[in-house]
DNA sequence: AGATGTTCCTGTCTGC
DNA sequence: TGCAGACAGGAACATC
C-alpha cells in the first residue's frame, strides 16, 4: 500500500537506473494500466518510443519522468521546441503497482502491465516493468506545465519550474522543505468536515493515506471526526508533525531495506510490521494507555468506506460545539 | 461551490 | 471442498 514514503522510495531507486537513458520500445500488455490517456493505448506508446528520461519527480503520490525529445508520434510542434521536457512519463501506484527494474532474462511477472525496454547501459538491467495486481494504479503521458510555486517539490529532484498537469492540483506534503504550514492551517480552517477526511485531501495536504492518517492521529491524541474549524493552530502544528514523523520513520526504513535492483513498493513492509500504534490493532490494548496503567482497547469504526483506528480513551470523539 | 457518496479492480480471508 | 461475500484503498467522478 505505497503512501509517500513508498512512492519516495521508488523515485530514489528508479532515478539512478533510467535518468539519461531512452525508451526503445514499449509493451502495453494490459491495456487497462493505461489509465487518463485519452488518445489510448497506440498514442501512449507513440508518444514514448524514443523519448529520454530525464529526471524522476515527484508530487504527493504521483510519479513522473520529464521526457528530453518526445517519441515520433508526438506532435511536430511538441518535438520542435528544444532543451525543454513537454511531457512526461506519468505514473500512480494505485494500492498495488510497483516499478521495477529486470534484466530481459529475468521471466514476466504474474501481473505484468507495461514494459518498457530502455537503451543498454554498462551493469544495468535494461526493462523498466510496471507491475499492477489490482490495477488501481496506472501509466500515462501528460504535459507539462509552468508553475510559480518553485517546481514540482518532494526530496531533491531537479528545479525544473514544470508540474505535471495532472499533478498540479496536488498540495505539497509534510516532508517538502517548501511545504508551508500556514498555507495548509489557512485553508484547513475555512472546511467544514472532519480531520481524517482533510488529512486524506491531496489538495490540502499530500502523502498521507488511511494508514499513516490513523497513526498521526493516534499520536497527537485526535479524534478522525474532529471538525476541522475548530481545530487549534497547536493541535494542527501537533497532527502535521506526527504525520512528517511517521513518514520519516516508514522512509528511514524503507530506505534501509531498499535492494539496489529492485525498486518497489514493499520497503516498509517491515515498519508495518513493527511500529504501527493503531492501524489494525482493533481490540488490542492502546500502546499509550497501557503505559499509563490505563486499560482502554482499541476501536474500528466504518469511516469514509474504511476502517478507521482510534483509542476511546485518548482520542475522545468530539461532543458538539466546545472547543 | 463545497461536502460527501460511489466506483474502479482482484487476491485473500472468513463463514457456512 | 466450494462458494459467496467482505475487505483492502487512492482518487476521479457523480451527486447532493
Amino acid at each position: 500500500m505505497p503512501e509517500l514514503p513508498e512512492v519516495e522510495v521508488v523515485r530514489r531507486g528508479l532515478v539512478s537506473w533510467v535518468r539519461g537513458r531512452t525508451i526503445d520500445a514499449v509493451e502495453v500488455v494490459d491495456p487497462r494500466s493505461i489509465r487518463r490517456h485519452a488518445l489510448g493505448t497506440e498514442d501512449f506508446i507513440g508518444n514514448l518510443q524514443g523519448a529520454t528520461v530525464r529526471d524522476v519527480v515527484r508530487r504527493g503520490k504521483f510519479l513522473w519522468m520529464p521526457l528530453l525529445d518526445t517519441g515520433a508520434g508526438a506532435s511536430a510542434e511538441t518535438r520542435e521546441s528544444a532543451g525543454v521536457p513537454q511531457v512526461a512519463l506519468m505514473a500512480h501506484l494505485g494500492m498495488s503497482g510497483q516499478l521495477l527494474m529486470q534484466g530481459r532474462d529475468v521471466p514476466d511477472e504474474k501481473h505484468l502491465k507495461v514494459r518498457f525496454r530502455l537503451s543498454p547501459r554498462n551493469g544495468m538491467p535494461d526493462q523498466l516493468r510496471f507491475v499492477d495486481q489490482r490495477i488501481f494504479g496506472g501509466l500515462f503521458v501528460t504535459d507539462l506545465v509552468p508553475t510559480d510555486d518553485g517546481g514540482p517539490g518532494g526530496l531533491g529532484e531537479s528545479p525544473l519550474p514544470l508540474i505535471a498537469g495532472e499533478a498540479a492540483h496536488i498540495a505539497r506534503d509534510p516532508l517538502d522543505p517548501a511545504f508551508s504550514f500556514d498555507l495548509f492551517y489557512r485553508r484547513l480552517r475555512k472546511r467544514k468536515t472532519g480531520l481524517k477526511r482533510a488529512l486524506l485531501d491531496q489538495g490540502l495536504v499530500s502523502g498521507i493515506g488511511n494508514i499513516y492518517a490513523d497513526e498521526a492521529l493516534w499520536r497527537a491524541r485526535l479524534h478522525y471526526a474532529r471538525p476541522t474549524d475548530t481545530l487549534r493552530r497547536a493541535e494542527a502544528e501537533r497532527v502535521i508533525a506526527e504525520a512528517r514523523e511517521v513518514m520519516l520513520d516508514a522512509l528511514a526504513a524503507g530506505g534501509t531495506s531498499f535492494d539496489s535492483l529492485y525498486v518497489n513498493v514493499n520497503g516498509a513492509s517491515g515498519y508495518f510490521d513493527r511500529s504501527l500504534n493503531a492501524y489494525g490493532r482493533e481490540g488490542l490494548e492502546c500502546k499509550r494507555c497501557a503505559a499509563a496503567g490505563v486499560s482502554s482497547r482499541m476501536k474500528r469504526e466504518q469511516f469514509m468506506n474504511r476502517s478507521s483506528y482510534t483509542c476511546p480513551a485518548c482520542q475522545p470523539r468530539p461532543r458538539n460545539g466546545r472547543w
